[in-house]
This record gives C-alpha cells, sequence and structure tokens, in this order.
DNA sequence: CGCTTTTGACCCGCGC
DNA sequence: GCGCGGGTCAAAAGCG
C-alpha cells in the first residue's frame, strides 16, 4: 500500500489494434501516436500526483492517530460517548470487515465512507457517484442538525447497497456518504457516469482535508475507524473502478 | 402513467 | 417495561 513505484503501459490502445492500419495514412498514425504519447504523459503525472495525495493523506491519518492516542491518555474525562455511541463506532469499525451484529437480516460486507466537498450554496444533498439512488427516506439526527438522507441502489432492483448522506457538522459544505454493501450489477454507462467536478469536489486537497480530519477527530471518532476507513478505500474495487473510470474517460 | 421524493408512522435495539 | 434514537416502510404528492 502506497507503493508509488509502478508503472502502466497506456500506449496499447485496444481500438488501434482492431484497426486495419493499411487503410489509414502513415502521418495519421504519426499523429495518432503522439497524441497517445502526450495523454499517456498527462496520465502518468495524474497518478503520480495522485499517490502523492494518498502517501500525505496516509501520512497525515498516522500523524492525527498519534495525536488523538495522546490526547485520550491526557483527558479521558472529556469523553463522554454512551456507551450505545461507543459500541455502534465498534460496530462500525468491525464491518470493515464483517456483517452487523446488530442487523444479521443484512449481509454489509464492504462499508465505505466518502466526503465531497460541495458549492456552499448547493443545499441539495447529492453525491454523483455514477449510480441510480432512490432516496427512501430522511432523518434528523440528534447530533446533526443536518437531516440525513437514505438512498437505496434503483440501478438493478436486487442490488443490495445503500447509502447515507448527510452534511458535516463542523461544515456544512461537506458531504458525508456512507455507502453499505457491493452493487450485484456493472456500474451504469459511462455516458451516465458524472465524475463529481462539477460543483461537487472528492476532497483531496491536504489542508481542507487536514480540517476535516481534525474535525472527525474534535467528534470523538475512534482513531482505530480513521485507520479503517483509509484501508478500506484503499482496498475498495469501486474506488479503483471510480479511478479506472476517469483515466478510460481521458482516453476515449 | 410510471418513477421519484416527501414525510409521518412504525419497527427494533439498546440503555436505564 | 419504558423511552430514546436510528433505520425503514408506505401512502400521498410531485414531476416529466
Amino acid at each position: 500500500m502506497g507503493n508509488k513505484t509502478f508503472s502502466i503501459d497506456l500506449n496499447t490502445n485496444p481500438l488501434l489494434h482492431n484497426i486495419n492500419r493499411s487503410l489509414i495514412p502513415h502521418e495519421t498514425l504519426d499523429e495518432e501516436l503522439i497524441r497517445i504519447r502526450e495523454e499517456n504523459k498527462k496520465l502518468a503525472t495524474m497518478l503520480t500526483t495522485l499517490c502523492e495525495n494518498y502517501n500525505s493523506l496516509q501520512t497525515h491519518i498516522i500523524e492525527l492517530q498519534q495525536k488523538y492516542s495522546t490526547h485520550n491518555e491526557e483527558d479521558n474525562s472529556k469523553l463522554l460517548l454512551s456507551r450505545k455511541r461507543k459500541a455502534e463506532e465498534e460496530c462500525c469499525v468491525n464491518n470493515f470487515e464483517e456483517a452487523s451484529p446488530k442487523r444479521p437480516r443484512e449481509i454489509t460486507t464492504n462499508i465505505s465512507t466518502v466526503c465531497v466537498k460541495t458549492n456552499p450554496s448547493d443545499q441539495t444533498s447529492v453525491v454523483k457517484d455514477g449510480y441510480n439512488w432512490r432516496k427512501y427516506g430522511q432523518k434528523v439526527t440528534r447530533d446533526n442538525p443536518s437531516p440525513r438522507a437514505y438512498y437505496k441502489c434503483s440501478f438493478a432492483p436486487t442490488c443490495p447497497v445503500k447509502k447515507k448522506v448527510q452534511r458535516s457538522v463542523k461544515d456544512p459544505s461537506i458531504l458525508v456518504a456512507t455507502y453499505e454493501g457491493e452493487h450485484n450489477h456493472p456500474q451504469p454507462s459511462q455516458a451516465e457516469i458524472k465524475m463529481p467536478l462539477v460543483n461537487q469536489d472528492v476532497i483531496t486537497d491536504p489542508k481542507i482535508l487536514n480540517k476535516f480530519m481534525e474535525d472527525i477527530n474534535t467528534n470523538s471518532l475512534q482513531q482505530h475507524l480513521v485507520e479503517k476507513m483509509a484501508s478500506s478505500l484503499s482496498k475498495n474495487p469501486s474506488f479503483a473502478a471510480t479511478v479506472a473510470t476517469a483515466i478510460s474517460g481521458l482516453l476515449f
């Protein structure tokens, strides 16, 4: 994990293999080759940046964990979590690897959390991630004045994936989306996918992320949860699929 | 007309 | 057993 010394041969454009090259002028092929090489360079740069961002994020998470554990030792009396809330958080952490003991009817094998920076003027709680969602409920929770919206995947009727979306307490411009389960169907077509870059930015800026992670810490979430979230995101196939989608969208 | 959203009611687990 | 809080259901309304 965090290994940024990898290489991808992006010049192997499958489309080119299917073309009868004898029908294409050499000049056109040369131009195409140059264009693809330039794109390859750009993608390599993007991947490098992505890896650097990831590494800096991971480093910061470790720093926050150390800071948090120190803080805990100094002032345990300030932790006023109820037993129920603690149990919920432990349950949440365990859910990264196994089903929730509280709800044995549901098999939630994969839970991931995504934070999305939105336009402050945008009051909707919509996180665009390429899937179709149907809202089935909304609740105002005790510790957050912003309503929490509940969504089910509507792309396939049997898809068990659910999503919860709620604005951050400290920064209402940040949407926190929690995904439960795995899609049992392929991702909708590329044309339907709207990458979250219009009025919505997945947080990659270390400064903004620092602030958000500090918010999470002040909310007394366990350090283990943060570690698990980072680990889960890096292993999450949908996260990898999203990156692959972005790359293929640039290529074609 | 069919799909989505809204929203109050209901269910269920947990703590006291 | 009761109350609380989170999650889900389902009827009604909205929308294209």
